[in-house]
DNA sequence: TCTTTTGACCTTCTTTGACTATTATAGCAC
DNA sequence: GTGCTATAATAGTCAAAGAAGGTCAAAAGA
């Protein structure tokens, strides 16, 4: 049988056909393929993950939704993916800071937004011991730096 | 999907537009939106409130109101230390995205800037127990705000 | 063994309604 | 006219219900 997974994946391919993202309610689709909610989640974790070129972003509450952005350039794709695998769990300042760099460098980020990358995984941002400091600085980091592409990707939407 | 209180917030700003204040009736406006008038106060407390750079003011009674005010804007300088103030030793996640949404309406950071700051106070960043987060959020974001400050300040200089 | 599926429980955001508080005004006593 | 009082017209508060989505581990399949 063709799995669960797989036809809910090729259902959502389908839906975003050339569209750069959509937006789903994750009810509805679990109603529609008559399976539990996190069964979504599950395919989204498992096939529209960021080594699959894919960010995800949702909100719950009423008027809940799942937004899925799909990467366009083949190149960034793999760049972020090749960058949070560097990141990985723990990264130091010196690290974080090179990789802003290039960054910069590849004109990917403006001056200000380096800078501002540069703050949040500062030192002296992280008040906690030296090695939990780096676990920490990794995670807020992989969060911009997954931001940085969204930046990237996405037409210009008017919320913030 | 349109969220009713997010179309009652998109409705205030329009009927501000450009002004500094406006003054309107709770009831009308629930009526319009054919909401309960408690509504509207939601509206107010989570998209007006003093973080997001407003100020309600009102008076029940036979001719009563509720006027919202756009906060003026102060010195730069002044302003960066109340934030600072506000920020404090420990901050929610609504809270500091209020104040990012502050910044962005003034105008004083990108869109691209202000989601990174989001990004970088993301609950999902920090993997912590809550009242740690509210800790570690407020030493990253007093570090970026700073950041902010500092970018408008300085000229551009080009280093990195 | 590895992947998929499910379900119980959690967190967040929104909407509503019952109850409370305040203010202006009309009517009345003087 | 003045001062009180009742009433109507407002707005505020708070808790509960409703409407999403998230997480994690155990069960089920391949």
């Amino acid at each position: 049988m063709a799995q669960l997974s797989d036809s809910i994946e090729q259902f959502i391919k389908e839906l975003m056909s050339d569209d750069a993202h959509i937006e789903l309610r994750r009810n509805e689709l679990a109603q529609h393929f008559g399976c539990a909610p996190s069964q979504i989640n599950y395919v989204l974790a498992t096939r529209f993950s960021v080594d699959h070129g894919y960010i995800i972003e949702s909100r719950r509450g009423g008027g809940g939704y799942v937004r899925i952005v799909r990467m366009q350039n083949r190149g960034e794709k793999n760049f972020l993916e090749t960058l949070l695998e560097r990141v990985g769990t723990s990264i130091d300042e010196d690290t974080a800071n090179a990789i802003i760099s290039n960054l910069y460098e590849r004109k990917m980020v403006t001056r200000n937004e380096a800078l501002l990358l540069k703050a949040g995984v500062a030192r002296n941002a992280l008040a906690l011991p030296v090695s939990a400091k780096d676990v920490l600085r990794a995670a807020v980091f992989r969060n911009m730096l997954i931001q940085v592409f969204r930046n990237i990707e996405e037409g210009k939407r008017d919320d913030v």
